[in-house]
RNA sequence: GGGCGGAUAGCUCAGCUGGAAGAGCAUCGGCCUUACAAGCCGGAGGUCACAGGUUCGAGCCCUGUUCCGCCUACCA
């Protein structure tokens, strides 16, 4: 990047005060200037000879390319936002950071927007034909389908955008015939006449995993098919068949029953009569037929139904289609149903039927019935010609690469995954719609001759290559999944030149994770697996990190329909991204749903806001610091002040905390370490007892906690970067004094934060535990006793118990206390006693003494202590019930006993000191 | 039918390999203390679904039960 090309960062108002940044932290600005930054300067483009060369370790991220034609939903802002972290983490860790953005061309989806478009103006896709048709299509994909790729850059993903793909871009179209065209080859792709599941609507196949399962309240119809011939020798004259689609029964081919069933022992090689049609139905048998379910008797529809289908096949039974490829009554069906909607054929056989006396009753049935994924209706099995993926083969490959080459995350969905992969059926894999990639066969309509190659129909001009006569190709297209499963090599410019494998595909394939919703597990994990193994011969990924689905605040699915979603965009309009991001980061849990909150991001807010103060804060003390102050500038830390001590202390345990969390995708403890560290260590501590150094004198103690305030803030604004990207690049845009080797360059580029073994210092952390100490117990005295704020109070601390360190640090700090605690005069040693009317605590073993004589009334004092008493017997008792079980010395560790024990040393001393306290009080009291 | 997950403060959720229960929001009280009222200080609030078990010790491990989700499946 150039050095002029830095943005403006103090536009965003007028300055108040003497600070360069506005009071409040406004998101849009930021965010807008910033997301134009990184695109302009390329600042996510990596350089794949980084890798090649062995300069540098490649990681690497392929988007879940989103649906062409959708919008931005919550789930899409969480899988991005996880993604982002770690390409923004690793690329801090020093990688070559490569993340692929782009979308899919959703054929039936997108088919089905331009299709509505048509149908306003009152045209269909026929009147265009197919060619127009795809023309119309293209037209629409420029001009919408870039609304979830902007959408995508408002979240601040750091993807690089040279990189950019559609699964109907030239190369990745090039990767979907290699593919088939090899497939076809090997024998793992056919093409046959098999039943199907079908949607009347969208006019096409779908694979079994676009089939939604919804539960439907429907109608059990039970119907009598008499004997030819008359009844049988025992006088039975019929058998009763259980159905909830009777309109099929007109194209029974048999009846079936439980070989053991002994009910129908006497009718297996029968036949029955077909009411209606009146043909003769064989009466098979096959322990397919369930005996609990309805009479036993089970009517087989083989063009209708996959199970009567598979049971067909089985024992050499016609197939007799009576539903068309619309819906409606076709001509195998008796004249009078003929061209009726099977809808409303149902209606009329069921009138029939029972006129004929045939139908023996209705009930209510509950069952769950296939819906189309894309549109909801109704799933028909349906009979047709089409092609599938011979899927077993490629099955076993992907199933045995977990654990070992691809590691799921979290470890429970492996069991889906092997489930899934175990139970595969063959995959249809053509589709009944334009807008996709057109299969690449083509027959010849004169002798019959099929071929499949990947070469443009140009070649082909000859025609049949075997007698000459005209070659057609396929009208059907590939299932949009087809493609999406190349996606990991296809989009890095696979297949490439021959003997030239592409850079990018050297350098960042296999990619180093996949991050998705549990949800398409079927759909592309595995299908990625299956394809990347057998095409590149590696897996696709070695990590798959399956987060949480997004769901409202009553835990449903957010969907549009529903009217229940959450707008990611109006979120971040309202509260800004990073508030967004923050909030999804910080559910982020493991294995869980995500119950979002309008609420929850509206507290981040605060949060980013309170980091833009402590920002402006920084910059108000720093005025003029020159470049290169950081702490390392200060020599050995054991002189320096409490606070500089521990507040650099806690950032080493924040750095490795930050760090581990991300490694190991545990994105809501990146966050919880993030806002407690800057809120309750830093803002509400740190800040506070370093103004004492700030507004004092010029002078090695300012300087030091000058250079602290900066090192610690610029710190943390690159730890929390991958969470926050824009309000962090903004501070550290103007904060003063950025090391050296990395002035003038943007955060985004900013390595990890180097670690301080020296300033690790346990004992600072235990002086400030009871620093901390000491001011809260003034505090609760004061609120608790309901003093006067503004009041300034002695006071007395008695340290002849207390622990080793206590005296040096309370006269090290004593002006802290003074200023934290509102006290006006300290007195603190060994053996110093404060007045009986005093309020008391005790803090490690110090006794501390707030006189109230003249004050406020003190009697509310003993009640106060009476409630603090209480607290400690209450720890007491449990912990002295623990220590006395028997068996507690012997088993436990020894430390752990050594430890307990301690504890009750010090429950003990404290409960001991704080009644002998008491005792003074209540003395006082009685003498009024 | 099979599988997975959940039940912790009023609400939404953390709680890693078992060693004295945490956060945000809401609530109560007090503060415009010159970074921040999108703020500060303090308080209250939990037999961690239920019943057993293992253990010196269980929110965490085991068994069972009750609710609630989700995925998956060929009962017409």
């Amino acid at each position: 990047m150039s050095e002029n090309s830095a943005p403006e960062t103090h536009n965003t108002g007028p300055a108040s005060g003497e600070t360069a940044l506005p009071k409040g932290y406004e998101p849009a600005d930021v965010e807008a200037r910033w997301g134009r930054h990184w695109e302009e300067n390329k600042t996510f483009t990596p350089d794949p000879q980084d890798v090649l060369s062995g300069k540098k370790e490649p990681f690497s991220i392929v988007i879940p390319p989103p649906n062409v034609t959708g919008a931005l939903h919550m789930g899409h802002a969480l899988d991005l936002t996880v993604q982002d972290i770690l390409c923004r983490f690793m690329r801090q860790q020093g990688k070559s950071v490569l993340w692929v953005p782009g979308t899919d061309h959703a054929g039936i989806a997108t088919q089905n927007v331009v299709e509505r478009q048509l149908k306003k103006e009152g045209k269909k896709r026929d009147d265009l034909g197919r060619e127009k048709f795809i023309e119309r299509v293209w037209d629409w994909k420029k001009e919408y389908g870039d609304r979830i790729l902007n959408q995508i850059r408002s979240l601040g993903a750091s993807v690089d955008w040279d990189s950019l793909r559609f699964t109907m871009d030239e190369g990745l179209s090039r990767a979907v015939r290699e593919v088939f065209v090899r497939l076809y080859g090997e024998g793992l792709i056919y093409k046959g006449n098999y039943i199907v599941n079908w949607c009347n609507r969208c006019h096409t196949a779908l694979a079994d995993d676009e089939v939604e399962h919804a539960p439907k309240k429907g109608k059990l119809y039970r119907i009598r098919y008499a004997f030819a011939g008359g009844p049988l020798p025992d006088g039975t004259a019929e058998l009763i068949v259980a159905t909830t689609r009777p309109e099929t029964l007109l194209g029974d081919v048999a009846v079936a029953v439980h070989p053991e069933d002994e009910r129908y022992a006497n009718a297996v090689g029968r036949k029955v009569i077909l009411p209606i049609v009146g043909t003769e139905l064989p009466v098979i048998a096959d322990a397919y037929v369930d005996r609990e379910f309805g009479t036993g008797c089970l009517k087989i529809t083989p063009a209708h139904d996959m199970n009567d289908w598979a049971l067909s096949k089985k024992h050499n039974l016609p197939v007799i289609t009576v539903i068309d490829d619309r819906g409606f009554m076709n001509e195998n069906a008796p004249a009078a149903y003929r061209g009726m909607p099977s809808a409303a054929c149902r209606e009329k056989i069921v009138a029939d039927l029972d006129a004929a006396g045939l139908l023996v009753d209705v009930t209510d049935h509950d069952h769950s019935v296939g819906e189309c994924y894309r549109c909801k209706s109704v799933i028909e099995p349906h009979v047709s010609e089409q092609w599938f993926v011979k899927v077993a083969p490629l099955a076993k490959a992907a199933r045995e690469a977990v654990p070992a080459q691809t590691q799921i995350f979290p470890p429970n969905w492996e069991k889906t995954y092997f489930e899934w992969l175990d139970n595969i059926r063959d995959w249809c894999i053509s589709r009944q719609i334009w807008w996709g990639h057109r299969i690449p066969a083509w027959t010849c309509e004169a002798c019959g001759e099929m071929i499949v190659q990947a070469e443009d129909p140009a070649d082909l001009a000859h025609g049949c290559p075997k007698c000459g006569g005209a070659l057609k190709q396929e009208d059907d297209v590939l299932d949009t999944w087809f493609s999406s499963a190349l996606w990991p090599f296809s989009t890095m410019g696979w297949p490439g030149e021959k003997g030239k494998p592409a850079p990018k595909l050297q350098a960042y394939y296999p990619t180093s994770v996949l991050v998705t919703g549990f949800d398409i597990i079927f759909f592309w994990v595995a299908r990625m697996m299956m394809m990347g193994i057998h095409f590149m011969g590696e897996v696709p990924f070695k990590h798959v990190y399956l987060h949480a689905l997004v769901r409202d605040e009553q835990g449903k699915k957010m969907s549009k329909s529903t009217g229940n979603a959450i707008d990611p965009l109006a979120m971040t309009a309202k509260y800004g991204t990073d508030a967004l991001r923050f909030t999804l980061a910080s559910f982020a849990a493991m294995g869980r749903d995500i119950k979002l909150s309008e609420k929850r991001i509206e507290g981040y807010r605060h949060f980013v806001n309170k980091i833009w103060n402590s920002a402006r804060f920084a910059l108000m003390n720093l005025p003029g610091e020159p470049k290169a102050t950081l702490v390392e500038a200060m020599g050995a830390t054991q002189d320096a002040p409490l606070a500089n001590r521990w507040i650099l202390h806690r950032l080493e345990e924040v750095k490795d905390e930050v760090e581990s969390a991300s490694l190991e995708y545990r994105f809501n403890d990146i966050a919880q370490s993030l806002y407690r560290f800057i809120w309750n260590e830093f803002c509400d501590w740190y800040v506070e007892m370093a103004k004492a150094d700030l507004y004092g004198p010029e002078g090695p103690a300012k300087e030091a906690t000058r250079r602290v305030l900066l090192t610690v803030l610029s710190e943390t604004m690159v730890l929390l970067h991958p969470v926050m990207p824009f309000v962090t690049q903004e501070i550290w845009s103007v904060l003063p004094g950025i090391p050296a080797e990395n002035d003038g360059k943007e955060l985004a580029l900013a390595p990890y934060p180097v670690r301080r073994p020296q300033c690790r210092d346990e004992q600072a952390a235990r002086d400030m535990a009871f620093f901390q100490g000491v001011v809260g117990s003034v505090r609760t005295i004061r609120t608790e006793l309901t003093i006067d704020p503004a009041k300034k109070l002695p006071l007395i601390v008695d340290t002849a118990d207390a622990m080793d360190s206590a005296q040096a640090v309370l006269n090290a700090n004593a002006h802290l206390i003074a200023q934290l605690a509102r006290i006006e005069s300290a007195d603190i040693g060994p053996g110093k006693t404060g007045p009986r009317a005093s309020g008391t605590a005790v803090v490690e073993g110090a006794r501390l003494f707030v006189p109230l004589k003249g004050i406020v009334d003190f009697g509310a004092e003993v009640a106060r202590l009476d409630k603090e008493l209480g607290k400690l017997d209450k720890q007491l008792t449990a912990l002295r019930g623990k220590l006395a079980a028997p068996g507690f010395a012997g088993h436990a560790p020894a430390d752990i006993v050594a430890a307990e024990n301690e504890k009750l040393a010090g429950l003990v001393d404290a409960r001991a000191k704080l009644a002998e306290l008491q005792e003074r009080l209540k003395g006082a009291l009685a003498e009024g």
